[in-house]
RNA sequence: AAAGCAGUGUGUUCUGUCGCCAUAAUUUAAUUUUAUGGAGGAAAGUCGGGGCAAUAAAAGGCGCCAUACUUCCUAACGGGAAGGUUUCGCAACCGGCGAAAACAGCAAGUGCCACAGAAAACAACCGCCUAAGUCAUCGUUGCAUGACCGGUAAGGGUGAAAACGUAGAGUAAGAGCCUACGAUAUGGUUUGGUAACAAACCAUAUGGGUAAACCUUAUGGAUUGAAAGACCAAAUAUACCCGGAGAUCUUUAUGAUCGGAAGCUGCCCGCUUUAUUCCGGGGGGGUAGGUCGUUUAAGACCGGAGGUGACUCCGGCCUAAGAUAAAUGACAGAAACCUGAGCAUUAAUCAGGAACAGAACCCCGCUUAUAGCACUGUACGGUAC
RNA sequence: CGGGGCGUAGCGCAGUCCGGCUAGCGCACCUGGUUUGGGACCAGGGGGUCGAAGGUUCGAAUCCUUUCGCCCCGA
């Protein structure tokens, strides 16, 4: 299913803090990552959180347009990272730090090499 | 005729696939499915005003802040409408039209006005005058000369600004001191107007600018903002309250027996307590989190009536985003619009473009930003040269 | 959402309340002197539309209005 409910964003503000103090990151342009083992109820395997700068884009309808080509990017891009996890459970944090505009092709290929890199990364840390 | 500039209005529609948020119905172990709805004229800036909420508070005064032609509209406003006055534009003049105005008061008081200039506000530096008064002088006894006491704002290369203007009369010299014409201000009367104000007449005056200087007058203003405020409330710790604490027996109970610590006593018995420890229960405040506040309102649309107008009244009809690390999107296609190529022109065709900008308690305004399109103004008439 | 502050020379700051004074100070920069040369020192010099636009005034960095940018605070 490629949809996006409620329960796959992050909005606990304590667990966001932990994440960003306590996560693992990497960097793919433009895209920061940050990711965090985590536990919780539903069976849902990913939460999510989407971060655009106000210092770099001023006007809040360009960071709601990116915003938007994120999460519609994660969307379709779900099942990558979801096959990659076996059923664990991870937090996430996705932060754009361009200064331009982006495209929606070029942001899809470079959310789909990020699933396939955070793939890789959890193998690694957890054996 | 029209570019540009300024203002006002408008702010593209439809289809498919996959998604997001809310509500309603349906159905479940979680949930699923279906239907309906889902950004703006500025949602922006947060510059005014109000609702709403909490706190404070007799009335009133002082202080502080804001506003300032008149009448009206409005819940209210620093907003709006109509009117007046002044200035500006068409424009040389008249009418007319349009635009702008922080347009109360400096003739209530105080302050300030650099440089220059005699002087910047109770004006005698130079100049002009010695008629009157006092004193002195003398070949001249005067309509003399000199000094003192004075008079005088007509003239003086300045300056943003110089003490009503021009002409005459008058005088020793002069002066609105007086006269004529003109200008301005204040007060009064009459007429028109609700009023600001306008016109006419009379009287008085001639007082430089500055209140976006202090200030005066009049009017208004309590403070803080939905992160206001009301309610529910896990985990952890816990004020306070209640019950209990080890061992053995059995009839399993508000049971019996033995026992620990402290106090009363010198000691035993007996009585009382048992906390600062631990266990169980209650419990208040209250964190994470959640619910309300929160979208039915100074409401939209249609029709009628009143008013020059802002706006008001009456009737009908409708309910229209409601998120909370914050929904309203992505992809594909079509139509209309604009630009360019194409063409003598139009059409077909091809390529490209489509502004400013995203609700966060809610309204009314203001301000600022806006592609393209539409409309209005700039862009009237007469007279004179 | 609400409140407060700051924009002046390449950099850091005065001056703004209460309008006129050459828009000033330190570092940096340039020229000359001093030194064998450099630094330090001495003397002299250049550089500003006071964030932007409009207004008030004879006159505005300063007063008023609008606007742009930056910073801080309240949970």
């Amino acid at each position: 299913m490629q949809n996006f409910a409620k329960n796959e964003r992050l909005c606990s503000k304590s667990v966001i803090d932990q994440l960003f103090t306590q996560g693992h990151s990497f960097f793919k342009h433009p895209l920061k990552i940050k990711w965090l083992q985590g536990q919780w109820d539903s069976n849902n395997s990913v939460k999510v959180v989407i971060s655009v700068s106000k210092h770099r884009f001023k006007k809040a309808v360009d960071r709601n347009k990116i915003k938007r080509l994120i999460r519609e990017s994660f969307r379709l891009n779900k099942f990558v990272l979801e096959n990659g996890l076996k059923g664990q459970k991870v937090y996430l944090a996705i932060i754009y730090t361009s200064n331009e505009m982006p495209d929606f092709a070029t942001l899809n290929r470079v959310i789909n090499d990020v699933f396939h890199r955070l793939n890789l990364d959890y193998e690694k840390l957890s054996g």
